[in-house]
Formats: structure tokens, sequence, C-alpha cells
DNA sequence: AAATCGGGGCG
DNA sequence: CGCCCAGATTT
């Protein structure tokens, strides 16, 4: 297997002594509270992304007990755009709970840790090792990649056997002094030597005992996840106005934009008649430019419908809801698409 | 248009 | 455990 996994270490350590990443904002004041923070934004989003996400956040709360303080709208609010809310709505959750299990103090134990909500072993290594320099493995995306060609490892990581061959890989490649620079190291590799598309093999400080690199084929690893069919789905979002304000409801939790504040959504043209028909509406309905939006496992067709209204209604569907002027965007969480409409209103009368 | 990323939740 | 879910960006 392995010939010599020192070797292994001290080729990436000395390659980040060269090269890594070392004046990140998470970098600077390196606490487990800012290390979390960075690596839950991380996990979807670029870096060049995050770093105004991670400012914006921090100077708002500058430690885990102001953002376990925060209100859930105002959380959200600073995560519009990133995506995946339910991540954001884990890590108030697990603030919370630091909050009111630890003092306020981030635990120390991995285990402790694994347990927060949101954090996995990953996260959990990624934060202990990179905060407090603790003997973890991590195995990230860009790990992932980094140790599949490596040693090309064949399939997909999604499945179990192949996941644990990594975690072997990457146990036994740490080293047992400067864990917090070698996880580093690996992330910097897998984002700027062992990219997904044209990794860069002739800069490889481990290329030279690299099977995929020797085989050449290292864009064959890691394996791809097996693809489906995204269903198309469709909706009407009934986009009320009155007097330059337009009425949202807070989404439930759990599901689609769960937590957001989101104009009411129709599944069918039988739904919409009949939220329509209650409604004082100076004119007819417009039905506005229609537009696909794409999550993970379906496309959802949108038709936004407008309506003028001569009054302010308030319930219209069965969540909370609220008027928010035009003019200015909410401060509380919005979806992409729901953005995009508040901010194409502003030009149609 | 397709690939992606780590973890939660469910059966 | 295996399978499905969540979203915006990059390629």
């Amino acid at each position: 297997m392995e010939a010599n996994p020192t070797a292994f270490a001290t080729q990436i350590l000395n390659w980040y002594q060269q090269y890594g990443r070392k004046s990140l904002p998470w970098q600077q004041n390196r606490t487990p509270y800012r290390v979390w923070l960075s690596e839950v934004m991380l996990q979807q989003t670029q870096v060049a992304t995050v770093i105004p996400y991670f400012e914006r956040f921090t100077e708002r709360f500058p430690t885990l007990v102001d953002l376990a303080n925060a209100e859930d709208d105002e959380v959200m609010h600073l995560w519009t755009g990133l995506g995946y809310y339910a991540r954001a709505r884990n890590l108030l959750k697990a603030a919370r709970v630091v909050r009111d299990q630890y003092d306020g103090q981030f635990p120390t134990e991995i285990d402790q840790v694994v347990a927060l909500p949101g954090i996995g072993r990953s996260t959990a290594g990624a934060i202990l090792s990179l905060s407090l320099d603790q003997h973890h493995p991590i195995l990230d995306g860009n790990v992932k990649r980094v140790l599949a060609r490596h040693q090309a490892i064949d399939g997909w990581p999604g499945v179990k056997a192949v996941e644990n061959r990594l975690w072997q890989l990457a146990e036994r490649h740490t080293p047992a002094d400067g864990v917090q620079q070698y996880n580093q190291a690996m992330m910097d590799m897998g984002a700027m030597i062992c990219t997904r598309s044209k990794p860069r093999c002739t800069e490889c400080p481990v290329g030279s005992d690299c099977v995929a690199q020797q085989q050449g084929n290292p864009q064959d690893f890691p394996g791809k996840k097996p693809k489906k069919e995204k269903p198309v789905k469709a909706c009407f979002l009934l986009l009320l106005r009155h007097r330059g304000q337009l009425y949202l409801e807070k989404r439930p939790g759990a599901g689609i934009w769960g937590g957001l504040w989101c104009p009411p959504q129709l599944d069918s043209k039988a739904e919409l008649d009949s939220a329509l028909a209650p409604l004082k509406a100076s004119k007819a309905p417009q039905m506005l430019t229609p537009f696909r939006h794409t999550f993970s496992h379906y496309h959802l067709d949108i038709q936004p419908v407008l309506v003028e209204l001569e009054q302010a209604t308030t319930g219209v569907g069965e969540h909370a809801g609220a008027w928010y002027p035009l003019e200015k965007k909410p401060e509380v969480g919005l979806a992409a698409p729901t953005e995009k409409l508040i901010l194409s209103l502003q030009n149609i009368d």
C-alpha cells in the first residue's frame, strides 16, 4: 500500500510553507467559533464568496454567544444568498447548545463537537485541528479528491466502503506534529493544485507517487455520483403589492427555503384562483415572465403573478405574513428567486 | 446543462 | 445502513 506515510505529509507540509494560504480572515485570531463559522460557509461556497459573508457575520456576532442570542430572522438575513439555509439554522441551534450546555465555551472533545447539529466528523476534525492543533484527520471534498487520485481509489465517495477507505488514508497520512498546517495544506492543495478540472499535476508536491497521475487519468477520480433525471415541478408565486409594499410569508422550518420569507406559493391554477378570489384588486392579475429555479433534485418553473391590491390583506395562506417596503431589502432571510423578484418589481407598474 | 458539497433525517 | 433532501455557483 502506501510506502511511506511520513514522506507524504512532509511533502505536503513543505509545499504549504511555500505556497499555502495563511492570511484568510478565519486564519487570523483562530478560535473554534471563527473556524467553525468559516467551515460551514465553505462547505457550500468558494473562498472568494465566503469572505464578505464571514466578515459581516463576525462583525455583527463577534462571539458565539452573540450569535446564540441573535434573532433567527437576523441570522437568516445575513445568510441570504449563501443557500442551504438548513445550515444556518443548525449553526444557530448549535450556538445555543454551546451557550446553554457548555457555558458559552466551545467544547474541545471531538465527540462533543460531532454531537452538535450541523457538525459531522470532518467539520469537527477541521475545527479542533485548525483552531487548537488537535490531532484529527479531515475529509472534505478537497481532501477526498487529493487522496482518491493519489491512490486511484475507484468509486463514488457517497458509497460507504469508498468513504471508509478514504478515511483510512486520511488517518494514515495525518502527521503527529503540524496537524493544523497539514489539514490546511490539504484543503489548499485541493483548491489550488488538485482541482476538479485541469489539475496542475506538474506543480504537485506528491505527484511523483500519485497513481492517477502515473495512469494519466486524474480526472476519473473521485468516482462520480450516479445521476438521476430531475423532475420538473411548477408553481405560482403571488406578488401582492399595496402602496409600494410587498406581502411575504414566513415559510415553515423544514423543507425548501425553510425559515425564509417568500411570496405565497400556489401549486396549481385552482389554488391560485381560490387565493385570488377574495382579494380586492384594482386591476386584473398580471402574469410576469416565468423563470426556472433548479434545486439539487428538481427544477421548479415559477410563474410570478402580480396583483395590485386596493387594501392590504393579512392572512393569505396559513403562515405568518407581513408587508415589506419594496425600495429596501427587508432584513430577513430571502431565497435567491425572491430577491430577484423584489428587484424586478421596482420597474413594473 | 451538469457537477458539486457535508450533514440531517427517515425507514 | 442506504437513500433522499437541500440551493447557488462554477464549469
